[in-house]
DNA sequence: GCGAATTGGTTTCAAATGAAACTAATACGT
DNA sequence: ACGTATTAGTTTCATTTGAAACCAATTCGC
């Protein structure tokens, strides 16, 4: 198991995001969400329903940056549950306008200060001179990661 | 679509590391692994490959934060396209010695070269002090991200 | 030693995913 | 206007995923 020179996976940035974001994906699934049998895709609507709507599905996925498929699911598993309602835009009917119900509202309620206090416990680690620096290096990475999805390939 | 108080999911930590992972794996993927007909897996397996051989199955497993069933497809994969190799070890006959094959090696020094390049790239945006802080924060924010998975829930 | 528990690895099965095809409603060009 | 192109959203289908069952080899406990 010698250790030749090559590419140190566990300092490769796209790896190191990847095993991050799976981590805390998954504890926060496992910790709030599952035992609320929300997908994540369906905490991620109710999220945003919380603090825009109506929304319809693909304002839904402009917000979200999720699939229309993902979307369309996550929405009629809450509709089922009637954790939101839809109505018909009435300039445009295809478009559907979608809120959170009442109960939808209450569990808004319920989850966002568990992801939120998560988040906090993510963040106690660092001060908030770090917390800020932070914030800014992943608005540019993010950035640079579009600038780079969007150019065409070499 | 009124803007309420609530959640920003746009802001919220493990959103945003779930969508710039989700960039630059897709994107590393579209521009260099997808052509060479290798899955995410696969080149993770070949990284460690090429830097740690000869390794178990389990070892890949430890190494990559990968489930034992991917890594056991992945594998699987790479044998069948003769890019890995299995011997069976002297000792416990269950493990595996993998390692690569000439021709997987040829791959790995294909491709790692254009995924430190693109990392590269992506880094190219911040300053020498900027890419150590990030760094840093990485290394942390895993840290405390595993203390809290580890943690019994409330 | 020898049966039970553990570990390495594969297979099976059910759920999640997304590309592509599809339906329905609207906008566009001439 | 009227046919074509576009957009909103759903369904279909093939692929990916991981949990659980599984087989084989090894280690543990007595």
């Amino acid at each position: 198991m010698s250790d030749k020179p090559g590419l140190r996976l566990e300092r490769f940035l796209p790896y190191r995001l990847s095993i991050l974001s799976q981590t805390t994906s998954a504890d926060l699934h496992r910790r709030y969400f599952g035992p609320s049998h929300l997908t994540i895709p369906q905490w991620r609507v109710i999220a945003v329903l919380g603090r825009f709507a109506p929304l319809s599905a693909s304002d839904i996925c402009r917000r979200t940056v999720m699939d229309k498929v993902t979307v369309s699911r996550a929405v009629a598993g809450l509709r089922r549950r009637r954790l939101i309602e839809q109505a018909t835009d009435g300039n445009d009917r295809r478009r559907s306008q979608l809120r959170l119900t009442p109960s939808g509202q209450a569990m808004h309620d319920l989850i966002v200060p568990l992801a939120l206090g998560y988040e906090a416990e993510l963040l106690t680690q660092l001060s908030p001179a770090e917390r800020k620096a932070l914030d800014g290096l992943l608005d540019r990475l993010l950035e640079a990661a579009r600038g780079l999805a969007a150019r065409p390939d070499p």
